[in-house]
DNA sequence: GTCTATATCATGATAGAC
DNA sequence: GTCTATCATGATATAGAC
């Protein structure tokens, strides 16, 4: 039958598919399981007996894509780290191993543009569920990353180094949230036909932005007993 | 009578404060109307009758506030200004001028920190109404603070400006959000005691951040035919 | 495994008494 | 202005036929 030919799994990644955009465009709370199976070209029953719950579907979505995401970070922090050979990563490898790859992910696999900006989005979602399970995915490649910036940067006191990876993650996740406000008003152009969320154009100035940042002296802290003599 | 015993407008006031909450820790499209007369204790048509729709309500909520920091920091640029008397401003009291004045609400007027989260997480909601009412909240406000970004750096490109601009926003959003991550990942301490949101704590380790960000190298962009000789 | 049909409940909004 | 009662709709989830 045509309507049962579909390979093994295929309903799922249909579904997923659905799922990930819709999400994105409106929101975990405000897409229905309707939308979802509906866009999906599946019955309505399919979501719950395939994935559960739509909590469940939500956790799906993002684990599909954040596993291979985070293996590739994983993946290219082990080669830096094997070339270097004991020796401190430089900071710029460090932050394109992270963010880079993140980026490079929108411009690669099918899907990816819609992923980071669902990412993106849900970096600031209040469903606790969400930001746990994130928390989760995420656990081991940060303790990885905070570490090889604590080697590159000694002199720096290591919770500086954790607030300025604070900033850099908030700058990038609204980079590729799409959201931006500046591009409703009039007349904020970026440059001419530059599309904000493409990988080609965001990606170096990103870069440059969260270097300068990571990098930018110290602020004085009024009363911080760490000054330098 | 003791229930009807509220000044003109309270009801109102209630209203907003209970969804201000509401709408920060659960999203606008997670929150319901009972919950907000419920937590603020007035009948469930009160919000109907006093703002027309759930829509207009978060239009209000996010207005009562908006109105407020953007006079001060239009009030703030004038000053800054008229001090100059025509000579460009120092980039670091634009940007001071513009997310200081943000973050200090957050401990200036009551609700303050719960307004500020709740636009930081409203940055990327995805219903459009909000970003589109945002937008034309800020119009004035981002062009004045953008030309004079412009003035404070012409050697800089104006695009090069705006999409760092851009950065400075979501780094920005992100923080005063609240919803970070790293911070449920074991371990991330910022510092003892340190709360991340509070304005003491994170205004000089932002502003120090942003600044660089904003002042770093342009980044080398592959076949633009702006370098210089 | 996939469908139809439905149970059960919550939602935004309104009408009309007081 | 505030209340109760209610509408129409849409939500998630499930039971059971095929």
């Amino acid at each position: 039958m045509a309507v049962n030919d579909r390979t093994l799994g295929e309903t799922q990644e249909r579904i997923l598919d659905a799922a990930e955009r819709l999400f994105m465009e409106q929101g975990f709370e405000g897409t229905s399981m309707r939308q979802v199976t509906s866009e999906a070209g599946v019955n309505l029953a399919a979501v719950n007996y395939h994935f559960g719950s739509k909590e469940a579907l939500m956790q799906a979505v993002l684990r599909r894509r954040t596993e291979t995401l985070n293996r590739e970070r994983l993946r290219v922090l082990d080669e830096l780290e094997a070339r270097a050979e004991g020796a401190p990563l430089k900071v710029s490898q460090i932050v394109d191993a992270f963010f880079g790859t993140l980026l490079r992910m929108g411009s690669g696999e099918a899907g990816g543009r819609t992923f980071l900006r669902l990412l993106g989005r849900t970096m600031t979602e209040p469903s606790s569920f969400i930001r746990t399970f994130l928390a989760a995915e995420y656990a081991d490649v940060l303790e990885r990353y905070r570490n090889a910036l604590f080697r590159a940067l000694p002199e720096v006191p290591r919770a500086e180094i954790v607030w300025r990876f604070h900033f850099m993650l908030g700058a990038t996740s609204y980079a590729i949230a799409g959201t931006d406000v500046l591009r409703l008003v009039t007349d904020w152009q970026l440059g001419a036909g530059e599309d904000a969320q493409a990988e080609e154009f965001l990606l170096p100035r990103l870069m440059s932005f969260l270097l300068g940042g990571l990098r930018a002296p110290l602020p004085a802290l009024a009363g911080a007993g760490k000054g330098s003599p």
